[in-house]
DNA sequence: GCGAGTTCATTGGTCGACCAACGAATTCAC
DNA sequence: GTGAATTCGTTGGTCGACCAATGAACTCGC
């Protein structure tokens, strides 16, 4: 009655169970990991994301941020207002299209963007500590591809 | 030691930017694509490993539940309620020690066992889908260094 | 036995993230 | 030009997840 869950017939390799309970956990991990590296620059996990984007488009439609950033529309409402409420980000509406809101990140948002570097260096170092170039390039390339596969769910 | 962050000139393989970035986003996928599949069993995303965990284990202390799910206590504590008024899981006070709670996974529960188990491995298929033998192997096994990195992050 | 510390769970607060529904602005059709 | 789709952003609701602080129960020391 042990059921015999995951059968792909194939799971030889390291049992840790499937891939997909370890990739959950690995993910969490790195993302508490960068939360706790970040904070001490007053961005929340996540939001450097959107800083980073910011950093380099210059300004935005909040539409094409949610494009870029694979997000929901609210959610990238909540985080702006929580960035500009912090001073990161400024919001303003595009007298063409008055439905759009412009965003740019704020001047003294620049101050953190080499921390933010730093910081991503720093998680992408320990995330990949003890593993040579060739088990970088591998996964890299994996995790591009299954990238592919999962943004082609596309629920329908 | 500082600068030159990840263009470490060795990341030549397709740069889809920092590991880091690509790991982020493949996880909101699967987490995305996860919560979708579980959703007609009437669960939400995550709360499938808590419910996997009383499926196997059986009857388990709450901060043991906190323990092997890695997860703040707190967030337990949600997520039980929630499963507990979904008619889902069972919590009684441990009479030998009252201040623990004892869960376990409700009769009914056990009904969704192998939906979630059949999502599990369609989820796992949809996620390798395309990657051959080594290139799974490969991924299992880097992901489980990986996981040790970040789990030896314990600040402190 | 009584107080100090520890363990356990809960509460409150914050943030990310989703979906569904809505109102406002614009574009498109007629 | 008026009305119907569309686009854009917001709001409300729900859930996961964290931290910090609190209260309840147990354990240990004396």
């Amino acid at each position: 009655m042990t059921s015999e869950p995951t059968r792909t017939e194939a799971t030889e390799a390291g049992d840790d169970g499937p891939v997909s309970q370890t990739l959950a956990r690995v993910s969490r991990l790195h993302r508490l990991s960068g939360g706790k590296l970040l904070r001490p620059t007053g961005l929340c996990s996540g939001q450097e994301f959107l800083m980073m984007t910011l950093w380099r488009e210059g300004s935005v439609r909040q539409s094409e941020l949610a494009k870029t950033l694979d997000l929901d529309p609210s959610t990238v409402t909540l985080m702006l207002r929580r960035l500009e409420q912090g001073g990161h980000v400024v919001r303003t509406r595009d007298p063409q299209d008055r439905r759009v809101m412009l965003v740019r990140a704020s001047a003294e948002s620049y101050a953190l963007r080499p921390k933010v570097a730093q910081v991503w260096a720093q998680l992408e170092e320990h995330t990949l500590d003890g593993l040579d170039d060739e088990e970088r390039e591998a996964f890299a390339r994996i995790l591009s591809k299954i990238e592919k596969n999962l943004s082609s769910t596309d629920d329908g």
